[in-house]
DNA sequence: GCCAACGTTGGC
DNA sequence: GCCAACGTTGGC
């Protein structure tokens, strides 16, 4: 069992159209390093925190879940997606995504305000410069968010 | 819209 | 295999 933080444009998928649809493929990952994340170390019902980006007030949203196992991102064959790769081929797919999902909506825990707390001053979407979109989450961050928002 | 940070690409 | 150029991310 192991737990994640997840990025996710409101704008494209927000808590509240997860919450609606009820689960979602995490599509659109193009980095190797989050990739594998989900290839290689996500279990059926890791522990997700859904946390918005790129948004007037990014922070924590919701909680969620692993609810299926790496598969291929279908938009990688799509021409018309922006996620389209020409160099992927369906027999040796370079994309994989999961299933992802609601448990909860919570309040927001905004960026700066996770920045305050020394607990999880190691987080590494706290790190200057983090770019990844998906990052584990050590068990002590997560009882520690968890507590935060309940 | 800016720009720092960082990943990827491609020429050599 | 190096590394400059380029593209993307994402907070502000």
């Amino acid at each position: 069992m192991n737990y994640w933080l997840m990025k996710s444009e409101p704008d494209d998928v927000g808590i509240d159209d997860l919450q609606r649809m009820g689960s979602v493929g995490w599509y659109g990952v193009r980095n190797y390093q989050a990739r594998n994340f989900m290839r290689d170390q996500m279990q059926l019902g890791d522990g997700v925190l859904f946390y918005h980006s790129s948004c007037p007030e990014p922070g924590v949203a919701g909680l969620a879940e692993v609810s299926k196992l790496a598969y291929p991102d279908p938009t990688q064959f799509d021409p018309e997606s922006k996620y389209f790769d020409p160099k992927s081929t369906v027999e040796a797919p370079r994309w994989q995504q999961v299933d992802v999902r609601f448990v909860a909506k919570t309040r927001l825990l905004a960026l700066d305000e996770l920045r305050r707390y020394s607990e999880l001053a190691g987080m590494t979407i706290l790190k200057r410069g983090n770019r990844l979109s998906i990052t584990p989450v050590t068990p002590a961050e997560w009882s520690f968010i968890k507590a935060l928002l309940t």
